[in-house]
DNA sequence: CGCTTGATGATACGCTCGTATCACAATCGA
DNA sequence: TCGATTGTGATACGAGCGTATCATCAAGCG
């Protein structure tokens, strides 16, 4: 059988695989014979790939990132024309667990995140925070643009208010998948904050003004 | 050796090593050989007073638990005269990992958390997801009571803002374990948010108003 | 006093994990 | 054509884990 088989393919495979089995059994049950399994190849295949398995790891958090940035701007795209507030909804309830999709990838991310909190190897330095911080700079930079044009009130501070926002959505995430609510619940929630954050910038109260749903 | 000892005062102290462990090393290094050594003990006794690694868990937990309740009033006592805006920034700013007693006590209840994520014994009927539950019900009560006062906008939704003050200090504290920012910007962070929330009930205008620092 | 019983130590068992080793088949360059 | 290289399988190794077993030592009770 030893064909010349394309490696990068075999490793997307084999790290497609530990995903699958991080959104749903759990990243601790994603053990190398166990992911062997999962891809339908011997252990010995994974082990070729992948020398070890932090390597491995690694490689399927490249992965998840991938799609994880694709689903956001998906989502992005999906609200209609590109404006700074639309960037700031598209990115988080991207990232909020609400349907099929969202729970598998931020299920498999906390499984990473969580493995980030006691890795004596730090996960090649620290990967994980980094992603985070950029959402968090992104985020900032359009609060700020929305600011400019009148829909945020001005005594609101992007830098604070974005990372509020993110921590917000991600302590959101970490309820719905430790089952305390329900997506749409969280959704709820969270959408009640935004509409909070971007409102009407005519009137002289800030009460009464308008609800959004979506 | 073998006086009649208090089984109690035994328990506590292997279950305190755990929770010391947690919150150092991680609760996945917390073994039961770990464990003994850390309270001094052999295996054996680890073994006589738990008879399985859950029950021993289950109890740190309740041990944690109660550390963290006295924090938590604690917290709200210093705050001075008990009102719904002391019991609110009380309760929130105990469980964000600032000085080194919250940071012990988060790691630790993280680590639990984490094990709910992915448990196939279910934490016994999922004992985690009901503190934080009493604690979303107890900050609404008190956000309406604040509403009443007028030291709270009449169009807040008590329960929503409720949930989303708790997920926005659960997310704080993540990221502060995670290492992407330190204790004091997560406390700047959530203070935005609760002075945001709990505004003087005088003016029209929603801007230059006094900003909370402590 | 003697004997049951509570408390403790030493050690072993079975399992799973990541990793390593050895052998071998298919392919390709010369 | 043939040897070197690439890909794959089977299996072993050592460590760490939770748990179990067996023996023993000090009390308390009759």
């Amino acid at each position: 059988m030893p064909k010349r088989v394309d490696h990068e393919q075999r490793r997307r495979q084999i790290g497609e695989a530990l995903l699958r089995i991080a959104s749903t059994r759990g990243l601790q049950s994603a053990t190398m014979r166990e992911v062997a399994a999962e891809a339908g190849v011997s252990l010995r295949l994974v082990q070729y790939y992948f020398h070890t398995k932090e390597q491995l790891l690694l490689a399927a958090l490249a992965y998840l990132a991938e799609q994880l940035t694709e689903r956001v701007s998906a989502s992005i795209r999906a609200l209609g024309p590109v404006t700074a507030r639309t960037i700031v909804y598209g990115t988080l309830t991207a990232v909020l667990p609400t349907d099929e999709e969202s729970v598998r990838l931020t299920r498999a991310y906390t499984g990473f995140y969580t493995l980030l909190f006691s890795s004596e190897a730090e996960m090649a330095t620290r990967h994980g925070a980094t992603y985070p911080d950029k959402l968090e700079s992104l985020l900032a930079t359009h609060i700020a643009a929305a600011q400019e044009a009148g829909e945020v009130a001005a005594d609101v501070d992007p830098a604070l208010t974005a990372a509020a926002l993110l921590a917000l959505t991600n302590g959101l995430g970490s309820s719905v998948l430790g089952g305390q609510r329900d997506g749409a619940t969280a959704r709820r929630i969270l959408d009640d904050q935004l509409g909070r954050l971007f409102h009407v910038n005519d009137a002289n109260s800030d009460e009464g003004l308008v609800r959004r749903d979506e």
